[in-house]
Formats: C-alpha cells, structure tokens, sequence
DNA sequence: CCCCTGACTGTCG
DNA sequence: CCGACAGCCAGGG
C-alpha cells in the first residue's frame, strides 16, 4: 500500500483549490487512511511540488517548517492567519484522531 | 520480524 | 498556554 497511501494523498491534495485549508487528520481521512496525519506530514516533508502550506495542523497552528512563508502563501490566497494561527473560515475543528488515550482510568 | 523516526492528535497536570 | 504522556500509522534500516 506504498504507492496507494501516497498516491492517494497526493490526490486529496491536489483536489485542494486555492483559500482552502485541511488539517493533517482530514487529508488522511479522506485519502482512506484515518489517523494516518503523521504519515501525511511525514509524506509533505519527502515530496515537493505539493501544496503543503494548505495544511495546518489540527489546532490551527501552521507547519513547523516554515510558519512565516506558510502565513505568507496563505494570505496571497486570501486566509486570514493570525499569529501564527489560521483562522478557519468555516469550519469546525471537531476531530477524533489520535487522542484515543484513556482518562483519568488506571489500572 | 524488530526497532526507530516523524511537517500528528488529544488528554492530563 | 505549555510540557509531558500516550496512541495510531506509514516508511526505512
């Protein structure tokens, strides 16, 4: 599923038109490939020639890379950033992923 | 097959 | 708000 995961990812990527921001989760989701949001980073720092300053990370916060150049291209497309921060234009930063660590249980 | 790394995410203190 | 812990996933050695 090398190919499949990459390939797949590109593809959400590139169906992203400009001014449209996704998180990490989201892209992963809808490649097919839920809670996969490390492996989509670890996909935009290999390959080039993808629009990675569209995806932010679930909090908002923007790329640890290049967070001025990201606010950079994000504001030429028109997306409201706010130190360092994306300010979702419509869009509900309710995301289940990762975090399927238990609470305040001990065993 | 085992171990480690990473542009992630969510919860607890 | 921030740091530490804990899961999950794909890739590479």
């Amino acid at each position: 599923m090398a190919a499949r995961f990459d390939e797949r990812v590109v593809a959400v990527l590139m169906s992203l038109r400009p001014g449209q921001v996704v998180t990490y989760g989201e892209v992963a989701e809808e490649a097919g490939f839920p809670g996969a949001a490390r492996a989509v980073g670890n996909l935009l720092a290999r390959r080039d020639g993808l629009p990675w300053w569209r995806v932010v990370a679930a909090s908002g916060r923007l790329v640890s890379g290049h967070p001025a150049e990201q606010a950079r291209r994000l504001r030429a497309e028109g997306v409201p950033v706010r130190d360092g921060r994306i300010v979702w234009a419509s869009r509900p930063p309710r995301r289940r992923t990762g975090g399927s660590r238990r609470r305040g249980a001990v065993p």
